[in-house]
DNA sequence: TGTATTTTCCAAATCATCTTTTGAATTCAA
DNA sequence: TTGAATTCAAAAGATGATTTGGAAAATACA
């Protein structure tokens, strides 16, 4: 394919000011990176690359970035900040602890669904980057999901065994962060593997995340007595993620 | 660091053959590879680093492997190798379907504590490599650990369910396969994330996934009579996974 | 409107690094 | 000693990241 540059003249319509325009381009690099990274891999993605994919030179790229971690910690800022925005609210409506996790993990589930390959970014920023950089760097994300970062979900795990929903003997701190390492490193191998999932384990991608959802919770979900209703809250602590046998 | 070159004469003390010698030569330059691969990352790593790090020549090292890959794909190979040689026996000893699912389980976590980062070459396997590769090159990797690849665990759900230790409503290719994809997920990712986990989730590594054995297998388990002691076989039932507390 | 100033962009070059090859020298077995 | 296998030193050729200096465009201001 030839370099596909951009016709000069054919810039954008209307940069009314400098800071506007350079916002746009800022995001247009952005974009074509992120879609690279997701295609070919991050560490195999070239700046000449960003460079041709944008039609920009390099030397434009790098008025913008200083360099190629500076362009993935800002995508991986983005991605973070648009998954926030979206799973906010759902997390905030729902009415106990045992919803709250249910939601957050069947949000995961329509993210690998309709955004595998923003999924796989991140696996392989967990597997190549993660090591390497600060951990403040790290916990800086986090707060963009929540100003606590991930401590808020051992509350839900208390308010769970509180209301009957989970079982008692679950240690709260742990068992969260047990439960969401898993549903994360599962959904990430999911999308990394991509279809090569169904030649080996012979299942649809999301088919299976839903499982392991479905199986998380069931472990988590305190036990039931035995084919007679005799607890008092049972509506709340029936998670509806149950699509199995439908998909 | 100065490349510090091995003296041409202390070469190793007896190479009875070409071929001994040759062998020898190899595991050397797998081994060092393998070192960088795992502390710095799969395509961090140059051949020239590696030439230092074996203290032979560029021109040598392609006599042993004409590229990098096939570097990546002989370390795969072996791990694979030894991983199926030490895990074989277990899972033969097992007495049933949940006692064997169990010893895998608990083998993983083994190895994320002893041999943390091999899984972490993994997880950089499975989010860089995995998905551009023949299906077939993965295939032939499993079959090391299992002829039949992963399809024998299908039969140790079946075998669960029949022996009254697994739910009777699973579905054993789908549920295998999902538990499995899980917990590979959740110690990949922890092995990738490393001492970054203790400040994230503010619990060691190996404390975090031995929780998501027991969750995962408390999903399993058949449901067991409201604290009324019914079941017949619950010995093999009780897996030892949970040294939590104590370590 | 027209000119000065600021900002952005490009073409090309630089400097570093990496992969792979070449041909000669060395080592080993017989 | 001969021939095969192994190694090395050096270089070729490719690709990479990053910088430089000036041209072009957008804005500000008279």
């Amino acid at each position: 394919m030839p370099p596909a540059k951009v016709p000069p003249s054919k810039k954008k319509a209307a940069p009314k000011t400098y800071r506007a325009h350079r916002d746009r381009q800022r995001h247009r690099i952005l974009e074509a990176a992120r879609l690279l990274f997701c295609q070919r891999g991050i560490d195999r993605v070239s700046m000449a690359e960003i460079t041709a994919a944008t039609g920009l030179q390099p030397s434009t790229i790098y008025q913008y970035f200083s360099n190629k971690d500076d362009i993935v910690w800002a995508i991986l800022t983005e991605l973070f900040a648009s998954g926030a925005e979206r799973i906010q609210h759902r997390i905030d409506s729902a009415p106990n602890g045992l919803a709250r996790i249910t939601a957050l993990l069947e949000f995961m589930a329509e993210e690998l669904s309709t955004h595998a390959e923003n999924v796989r970014f991140m696996a392989q920023f967990d597997a190549i980057y993660a090591h390497d950089w600060p951990a403040e760097r790290l916990l800086t994300l986090e707060s963009q999901i929540n100003p606590q970062g991930f401590r808020v979900f051992r509350k839900w795990i208390r308010e769970g065994i509180a209301d009957g929903s989970l079982r008692p003997d679950l240690d709260p701190g742990l068992t969260m962060h047990a439960v969401l390492n898993a549903a994360i490193g599962a959904q990430r191998r999911l999308a990394s593997l991509g279809d090569k999932i169904e030649v080996e384990y012979g299942q649809p991608v999301d088919k299976l995340f839903r499982e392991t959802i479905r199986i998380l919770l069931l472990g988590l979900r305190a036990p039931q007595p035995t084919n007679r209703r005799k607890a008092a809250h049972p509506p709340a602590t029936r998670p509806r993620t149950s699509k199995r046998r439908t998909a």
